[in-house]
DNA sequence: GTTAATATTTAGACGAATCTAAAAATTATT
DNA sequence: AATAATTTTTAGATTCGTCTAAATATTAAC
């Protein structure tokens, strides 16, 4: 049996591994979770002694397969646990991530089962990251940042690669949500800020810093 | 800030305190957790250090104006939870408590005032136990347990006094529910058992033992 | 290829929550 | 009222997760 604290010290791992396609370094984990290194190398003993994670002094850390197991499983929990709170109980995206963070932890089998059964499946978060199914696979879907695209290509926002509640709260300000459409009208080159036409009738300019965070699938014509 | 154990120490005591109106002794909360008396005593100190309970060496333990308001808060969220699993998530009555023992520790006040709303503000959880409000006050109804009614009375199943597995899965068997309308047609004076006729169609013979642990609103006609 | 800078680990301590065994206090019994 | 039985508390140890400070290993810089 995994502790609220193990499973974030994986939950951390992965993310890093996910992010970088690299071992995680004690420091790196440190910085994820808000600790000191020491502390991260007390627990990497623990977790490697449970055979949860493969570590060599000095080396980084990848997670084992049933590592890998409880961490895509948190992270099942976490969105499904948001999807909950948005589409259910009606808090707003930049609302739910601290309770969900809390609500992954919760060890229920079917409880899950069940919530993902009363959720209808959803195979997406409120912030349109993928929910890995109970084998822990994600699904792939065709995607790219928004600074990416070039003049008069379309496109709708399928994610945000950001969750930061001010980062949020500024698209909710905009009106920019999951699944809106627009295309792109111009883009400044000395400061890479975009102007984009939303739903076919606003225009609105974005910084970089703004427009890398923002996923988008491209709508060919 | 209390933790998950705290927490469970303070509705231990809530319970006890409840149930023989009486301060809880060493031994009764050792019992109720599962754990040592020793351990009981070390975790008093600190309750009584953070001024949650009254308490003084070998006199047992109240719970103070602070230490209440969590433990009903604590009970709030359980029912709540109940409710939510077995009306929505569609668990039966006898499923739920573990869970909802998990879920209750979950701190985020808006995310309880949002659920008690999606629930439609319920004040009773799927066992019939009141739900108490956001102040922490329980709604009294009038109930006594089915052994103290006398032939002929007729009456309502709205609670159960012992909430284990094996009780409950007895009277699905049985199809008794809360709702559930009967008359007494029989008491047995050697052994207490009785005998009534549910939803004016069924008899069925409970023991004293069973009678006892169905709570029951008599209908006066 | 040394030296300097950075990253990581070890050492030692601490708080929370638990345990067993022993001591002390309370309650019950004769 | 004295002894026996029970309850409660203390003493001392253990595990988990954390910390700071110091030591060691790795990487970067010259």
């Amino acid at each position: 049996m995994t502790s609220f604290t193990e499973e974030n010290y994986l939950k951390a791992i992965f993310k890093i591994n996910e992010k970088t396609s690299k071992p995680a370094s004690t420091n790196g984990i440190a910085q994820q979770i808000s600790t000191s290194a020491a502390s991260v190398t007390d627990m990497l003993k623990r977790l490697a002694e449970k055979e949860l994670i493969n570590y060599e002094k000095y080396k980084g850390v990848t997670l084992t397969p049933t590592g890998n197991k409880i961490a895509t499983n948190l992270i099942r929990k976490h969105r499904l646990w948001e999807v909950f709170l948005v589409n259910k109980l009606n808090f707003s995206w930049e609302q739910v991530h601290d309770i969900a963070e809390d609500l992954e932890h919760i060890k229920s089998d079917s409880l899950i089962q069940r919530l993902d059964n009363y959720l209808g499946n959803p195979r997406f978060d409120p912030h349109g990251d993928p929910i890995p199914n109970a084998e822990g696979k994600f699904m792939i879907r065709n995607q790219t940042s928004l600074d990416q695209l070039s003049i008069k290509q379309k496109g709708v926002l399928v994610g945000v690669s950001q969750h930061q509640s001010e980062f949020l709260q500024y698209l909710n300000e905009l009106e920019i949500k999951l699944g809106t459409a627009f295309e792109v009208l111009n883009i400044t080159s000395f400061d890479k800020s975009i102007k984009i036409r939303k739903d076919d009738t606003i225009d609105i300019t974005l910084s970089h810093e703004v427009s890398k965070n923002l996923l988008v699938k491209k709508i060919n014509e």
